[in-house]
DNA sequence: TTGCAAGCTCAACCTTGATTGAGGTCAAGC
DNA sequence: GCTTGACCTCAATCAAGGTTGAGCTTGCAA
């Protein structure tokens, strides 16, 4: 007998993923739903999970390469077993615990730093830029990547 | 005397905020430089220390427009002082903690998850979408604000 | 069998945080 | 006074992550 599948508006509704971000997130592999003959999207109940992964992973700051990266260690024509998300799950585990060290390593420069209120670019250790993309995410592209110039006492 | 002043490429020689960002930034009306009669930007050495901030705010995930409401409490017409610096500072040690309690509490909530790995929409607590735009920063607006549907029991 | 919600594709548009390029001006040094 | 690099404005472009709309098709149910 055939496997029991949904619709994207059920996907939609059970996940809270928009019908148009699933469609998107198609596009970009993340999820492929085989079709009916009149060629309408028809999902597996394991991409219900499979959704949840790429919503919380967004929530992690996640790109969507990254998200996909990281799926692609699932198991192609078979649903994942439980052992599967579990390795993945310790993917994000170990990215949360990475994003948590640097706000961490933030936040105590920074305590140092109330009391003089100098935010100096030589001197100031806030310009630790090397895990800069850790969680903050999509979007816009910084350019704080590059040595800056000295600093000649500012006002 | 005049102040002493700085031109944009010399700004962002010492800051290492592009000339093109810098720009943009006065744009959105994070800094304000007088001009020359030749309408030339003219910057404070304050200033510096202003676009320090940016660059630091905006490593921490904030936006365009939080870091401007942040600024906005810096005075008008006289230089900051390094008080008025400690003060902006520690608004930005509270998003700090706000981001490094989330993303703990996610974590936690993982570490209980990785043995199922359920990833359930109903019973997981990386759902908790509440604080979600704590720390993702600047980006596409992301739908995950509304309850789902009940899950019955996926693959 | 017909009616209509839900599905389809494809292109255009949105927001944020910028960069790039065209076409023109300013200012400092020789 | 001339040259040249730095500066100016304004519009277009980019990238991510989508949303919206037009125009058309499916599929379920009465």
């Amino acid at each position: 007998m055939a496997p029991v599948t949904i619709t994207i508006g059920e996907l939609a509704a059970r996940t809270g993923m928009s019908v148009s971000a699933l469609r998107f997130h198609e596009a970009r592999g993340l999820l492929a739903p085989h079709r009916t003959s009149g060629n309408q999207r028809r999902y597996l109940r394991s991409d219900i999970r499979r959704v949840s992964f790429i919503l919380i992973a967004q929530n992690l700051g996640m790109s969507v390469a990254e998200i996909s990266t990281a799926l692609a260690s699932l198991p192609h024509g078979r649903t994942p077993t439980p052992a599967d998300w579990a390795a993945i799950s310790t993917q994000l585990k170990q990215r949360l615990d990475a994003a948590i060290a640097r706000l961490t390593r933030t936040r105590d420069v920074l305590d140092g730093c109330i009391g003089c209120g100098c935010l100096s670019l030589t001197h100031c250790g806030l310009y630790n830029r090397d895990d800069r993309a850790g969680i903050t995410g999509p979007g816009p592209r910084y350019a704080l990547g590059d040595p800056v110039a000295t600093e000649a006492g500012d006002a």
